[in-house]
RNA sequence: GCGCCCAUAGCUCAAUGGAUAGAGCACUAGUCUUCGGAACUAGGGAUGAAGGUUCGAUUCCUCCUGGGCGUACCA
């Protein structure tokens, strides 16, 4: 757990404070209360030694109290302290404090300097999106690449070394599928070359459909990915014309979603260094013989298949073999997998097995399990064809977005390529948000209404917001307002609300890391936005007697705004 | 059958042992002599059920109900 520097101030205080009065705890709890009226930070310490040391806690909360009001005399950060509720200690910030914090933010370099000490240097490889060859790009795995750069992206910025491994499902038998259903209906007059992404979902869908119907089908799949494994060239040949259609619809794909991954060692990548793999974990004696097929046993889990007994590899050699290079080559201190929940047995294996061989890193494999999408109703299955593509949700999404933008005002000054540009990240960052403002661990409910939705709490909010912003910045006089000279005496509710909400960007940030949660990220930007519309909407900034201070806090809410959505990935806009 | 996960307002989500459970959507009523109405203000409405642990439980434990995922040759 990575503590802000304050949080560590706080903590030594109240650890020597107790020592003076002769107690100890264990564990100093230091959070900000939900309530603004219990101050910036609280401890309920003296709840919990109350207890066992059978005193009152109110009383032990006022000689607490007292004894930091020593401290608190001469301190810079801290205004006051007070005794509250059943027994907590609330802290006040001084609003220098406040204000110092605010401009570190608009000091942007000062800021990522900051938050680049976090890290050390250290290394984590980060495996995502993953899409699976000879299928559109499905919103199934949109989340994986959302969430998965988003957390890329919070990493990098704490100051680790990163690197993102698109591990492409180019491999298994998912193509002896293919294969059989291309020669079997795709038409022997038909070119290879003319097969679009998705002719290959048709024929991929119709291949499950026939399956139902006749059992040897699946047989005759596995026989032909058995011949692709075993280099037949009309497989191969089949395979290779398969994997530049879908890669190229991939392209197209992450350039509109404005995503760029490292490398992209997919499964075919491994095929040739699993023989080795399976030889090295023979000799270690992992592998049991069953069924003619090698497999792996665990305590507590059901085996895993190494090879199958047609000879044949599985998707957990593979992960084995990815695993395995990845340790030898990169090295790193941390293995993250943003790959669905219902994978999980299957890393477990993965995961235990690595440690049994020595190939975990130092800080170990992170699973970031996220949940699956679905309807109201089920599950979407790509064998059934119950697929919703990328493509239509976007199309729908700016379609709605042009709606809005052809009653905007702002919008009427804007040439029509301009205003499609507009309209394009408007889309997209809805899309992208809905992926990004839920805890990646949950399932989620796939709704049209909210992924498009370009209001409240959304996307389009955020970017909203920050065009609001930059056009005020646009029409003042004063053009330099990253740090003020005089703070003023008095500022009102909604100001208050805002820069006691500015300051805690950087530990939202570290927080998000910790939890592999960009949603931490995307709550608390939404928390700002709201709390700068309601400070706008009730306060002039320009031409007044609070200009100054007022536009300090626009400026600052564009940095934390613009730094939160280049973290998660969305395109800021200018107007809108 | 066994294992893992989930259940919060009509709907979609927050709250990771603390103080009066927060938002958005939808609904109702307002705010346009506007620094940008994709906004703001106000209103009603919620912890699946039963026990337990605790000074304190949406949060931890047990059982029940309902749902999801997984459970050797799909990935």
């Amino acid at each position: 757990m990575i503590k802000t520097e304050i949080v560590v101030k706080l903590e030594n205080w109240i650890e020597k404070a107790l020592d003076k009065l002769g107690y100890k705890s264990e564990e100093i709890k230091i959070e900000h209360p939900n309530e603004a009226q219990f101050g910036d930070y609280s401890t309920n310490v003296a709840l919990g030694l109350a207890k066992s040391f059978k005193t009152n806690p109110n009383e032990l909360a006022s000689n607490l109290k007292n004894e930091l009001d020593l401290l608190v005399d001469s301190d810079e950060i801290i205004e006051k302290t007070e005794v509250a509720g059943a027994g907590f200690v609330n802290f006040y910030l001084k609003k220098e404090y406040l204000i110092k914090k605010a401009e570190e933010i608009n000091y942007e370099t000062v800021f990522r300097s900051n938050l680049a000490k976090v890290g050390l240097g250290k290394k984590m490889v980060i495996d995502y999106s993953a899409p699976n060859i000879a299928k559109p790009f499905g919103i199934g795995h949109l989340r994986s690449t959302n969430i998965g750069q988003a957390i890329y992206n919070i990493y990098k910025i704490l100051g680790w070394n990163c690197i993102g491994d698109n591990h492409l499902g180019d491999w298994g038998t998912q193509f002896g599928k293919l294969i059989v259903a291309i020669l079997k209906w795709g038409g022997a007059e038909k070119d290879l070359d003319s097969y679009t992404i998705d002719d290959l979902e048709k024929l991929y869908v119709k291949f499950h459909k026939e399956a139902e119907k006749d059992d040897t089908l699946v047989e005759e799949a596995r026989e032909w990915f058995s011949k692709l494994e075993n280099k037949d060239p009309e497989a191969r040949k089949i395979w290779e014309k398969v994997v530049e259609i879908s890669l190229e619809e991939f392209r197209r794909v992450y350039e509109l979603l404005n995503v760029s991954i490292d490398v992209a060692n997919g499964e075919s990548f491994y095929v040739d260094k699993t023989d080795d793999l399976i030889k090295i974990i023979e000799k270690k004696g992992l592998i049991v013989d069953s069924q003619g097929a090698k497999i792996i046993e665990f305590e507590n889990m059901p085996p895993a298949i190494l090879v199958k007994s047609n000879g044949a590899t599985t998707y957990f050699t593979r992960d084995m073999a990815t695993v395995k290079y990845r340790f030898d080559n990169w090295k790193p201190d941390l293995a993250i997998y943003e790959v669905g929940v219902d994978q999980l047995l299957h890393f477990s294996q993965v995961f235990e097995t690595a440690k049994k061989m020595g190939w975990e890193p130092k800080e170990g494999f992170v699973h970031v399990a996220h949940g699956l999408l679905r309807w109201k109703g089920g599950k979407f299955s790509t064998r059934k064809g119950d697929t919703i593509h990328l493509s239509d949700v976007i199309d729908q999404a700016m379609d709605r977005a042009r709606e809005l933008a052809r009653i905007s005002k702002i919008s009427k000054e804007m040439t029509n390529d301009e205003k499609e540009e507009m309209v394009k990240k408007v889309a997209i960052g809805a899309i992208k948000f809905n992926d990004l403002a839920q805890d990646p661990k949950k399932d989620i409910i796939f709704d049209w209404d909210k992924v498009m939705n370009l209001s409240g709490d959304s996307g389009p909010y955020l970017q909203y917001t920050y065009a609001r912003c930059l056009s005020v910045l646009d029409k003042t006089k004063i053009k330099e307002t990253k740090n003020i000279i005089n703070i003023p005496e008095k500022i009102n509710l909604e100001e208050e609300a805002l820069i006691k909400e500015l300051y805690k960007f950087e530990e939202k940030i570290i927080e998000a890391a910790e939890r592999f949660s960009p949603a931490v990220i995307a709550e608390y930007l939404l928390g700002v936005a709201r709390l700068f519309n309601e400070f706008y909407g009730k306060h002039r900034i320009i031409d007044q007697k609070e200009e100054v201070f007022r536009l300090f806090l626009v400026r600052t809410t564009v940095s934390v705004l613009a730094f939160g959505l280049e973290l998660l990935g969305i395109e800021k806009i200018e107007k809108m």
